[in-house]
DNA sequence: GTGTCGGGTTAGCGAGCGCTAACCTACGAG
DNA sequence: CTCGTAGGTTAGCGCTCGCTAACCCGACAC
């Protein structure tokens, strides 16, 4: 229903202004917030003028809210998928630190938006995102449950909150090269999660 | 020249309304942003209505302004002083990491306001909440530093930067009690901050 | 008693916003 | 050849915003 079209063909192809637009949109609401953005501005960002955006979305708040949601599908189902993969519960935190900071190192832009402008979506994606960031804070969490024996779900929860915290300071400091700042990280992120016997 | 009049008898006293100004607006702020606020809501929320707080400050940037120049000044006075006070690096950071927390958690709206409406800033404001940041993170970088032979400036700027964003995580998770919180994040930080040697 | 002034009120301005309406083309299908 | 449609244009509406203007009133100084 939110799709135009889910014909055979898909949806490629016929809709590059649109993922355009989902681009620039993160770019630009990263830099000034989703407020101090215009579509006036953000279509001129797109080679269009204004108006023609509601050719694309049906209005501004539409253009935020495909962006969260998408994003958090994303991590969602590839964190899970690699926690899944993983033979214990050491090497699927290592796993999911490991995919955070791929996610967060590679859309600086969607890390800042999610977490700064999260609150301007309309009422339906907020529950939506908000239902699918829980899921994902579960999967970090089961995973520390099972590494920390006797480890209670709040302070879990709690401990995954941290992390991203930790993992998403990655936009606030692009002083060092992606390389080094995907080492630093994991080598931070381990250590705050995993139990000391393991390290 | 900003304050109203510098008196032997202090501003204390005559001016209960512009701090419940700066304590509304930053809990205002932090749940819907700067510009998701407007000035008449502020007003409101004070028990005054609209165009009235133009009697305490110039503009609504003032009144952002003023909260974030005065809380990156907080931060960086008695982080300085507390790292100062202490014997040796590690101690240094310890002392850090607990001020840090007892701040955040003590101040969750002003954490929220100021790493997501900084940009809002007026430029000159946003120049000085600039630099006294930067200062900040660098009296965690001396002691990074110093308790990591051979660190280079660069990466412990960005150890400084994970390790806020871990301990401003806080207010996006209030579901431990303070004191369990504190206590975790103390940990967590630590553990990522301090050579393993160490601990 | 009167004057000043701090701190409040309402009315309303100009600007910018999101969005709609109406119109214009290029183009692929029949 | 025609015509529907995808994707663009400009004009402009209605609303909200930050902020100013003009006024008001109670407390205190003298």
């Amino acid at each position: 229903m939110t799709q135009t079209e889910p014909t055979s063909s898909q949806q490629l192809g016929h809709t590059p202004r649109r993922q355009q637009i989902l681009d620039i949109a993160a770019d630009l609401f990263a830099r000034r917030g989703f407020h101090g953005v215009s579509v006036a501005e953000l279509g001129a960002a797109c080679g269009i003028s204004g108006p023609a955006l509601y050719k694309h979305f049906p209005s501004k708040d539409a253009v935020l809210a495909e962006m969260l949601v998408s994003i958090s599908e994303r991590l969602l189902a590839e964190g899970s998928a690699r926690a899944e993969a993983s033979a214990d519960p050491r090497s699927a935190i290592e796993a999911l630190v490991e995919w955070h900071i791929e996610f967060a190192l590679g859309h600086r832009a969607l890390i800042v938006v999610q977490d700064r402008d999260w609150s301007s979506l309309p009422e339906d994606a907020r529950e939506r995102v908000r239902g699918l960031q829980r899921a994902y804070v579960d999967v970090w969490a089961d995973q520390l449950k099972r590494a920390h024996h006797g480890l209670r779900t709040e302070r879990a929860h709690a401990m995954a909150h941290a992390a991203f915290g930790l993992l998403n300071s990655t936009p606030h400091s692009a002083l060092i090269p992606d390389g080094q700042m995907h080492d630093l990280l994991r080598r931070m992120a381990l250590a705050a999660l995993l139990p000391e016997a393991d390290r």
